[in-house]
DNA sequence: CTAATATTGTTCGCATTAGTACTATATGGA
DNA sequence: TCCATATAGTACTAATGCGAACAATATTAG
């Protein structure tokens, strides 16, 4: 078979992040958003508003997806395009006074979902789970894919 | 602000994962599969089959889009449906012999590109990341989203 | 046995997702 | 200046992804 020692990690890698989207998403979906519009209030909230490049690094979504989700936002007026003043290619995306308030209402609703479930975790736990989640990450940033073959 | 202290650590966990899943679904892509198709295929390999419902809970892909992926790896002749002969509810899944092919050549050749990136961890190691994983997962699960104003 | 209930897989609607090609604009160097 | 290249966002295609409704079959209460 395999025998490979770092399957069971993966695995458990996968089920972690499922577990974590299938609690936060039902919340968030209960709110009347999906998880991407959810990112994307609660990334915009409390900001002047930031261009789709920066938005897309924040929230994780890729600018091809980015366009449709802010499309849909936007035909809620919940978000505004406006076109940046320094740079002719980029745009500038920011709440509305609409997103404003279900900022308030839904950023504050889902912390306290998430706190149900977090909340007693002390900051020395929270710190070594990102500690170990982060290293994890680099290994797979700087591992080049490319030379899949090699040693 | 917010000053919630799991915040950090969630949006690691939402980078993690993300990382993970661009370092293996481009070399799955490069192979000619989707991530799905491929967590079916991987699945399905050297087995005799089984039901829809198992194999959703081994590939965390929910039914209604198990259907779609199936149908589509079914038009490529990579995998078969019967009907179970016990439960006449049930569908048994299960790799074609050409399907069958294409395991043994794409598993091999993803489980090399995943030992790039993480054959250097030692076992210890994987251990604990693993059950740092653990650890959150079941926090998440144990805690019923439904009383979300509760304390 | 029979009615009520649960489970399995499919279908549907809607939204997201990655990838690619494309347009418009910026930026660099010759 | 002018050209080559890079970048920002959009349009498009194909494939997930989830929730809800559905038909067929199984299970259980009575």
């Amino acid at each position: 078979m395999s025998r490979e020692p770092f399957l069971p990690m993966l695995r458990e890698l996968a089920r972690c992040y499922q577990a974590f989207e299938a609690y936060s998403s039902t919340h968030v979906r209960s709110l009347g958003l999906t998880p991407s519009q959810f990112d994307i209030v609660a990334t915009l909230g409390n900001t002047p508003g930031m261009s789709f490049k920066e938005l897309g690094e924040k929230t994780l979504i890729t600018k091809g997806t980015l366009t449709g989700v802010v499309d849909r936002l936007a035909a809620q007026k919940l978000v505004r395009r406006r076109a940046s003043p320094e740079d002719g290619r980029s745009m500038i995306v920011s709440l509305t006074p609409a997103g404003e308030r279900l900022f308030e209402r839904v950023f504050t609703a889902h912390l306290a979902h998430m706190r149900l479930a977090l909340g007693r975790l002390e900051a020395a736990r929270l710190a070594q789970i990102e500690s170990t989640l982060r290293g994890l990450r680099e290994i797979f940033e700087a591992t080049d894919g490319r030379k899949a073959g090699a040693r």
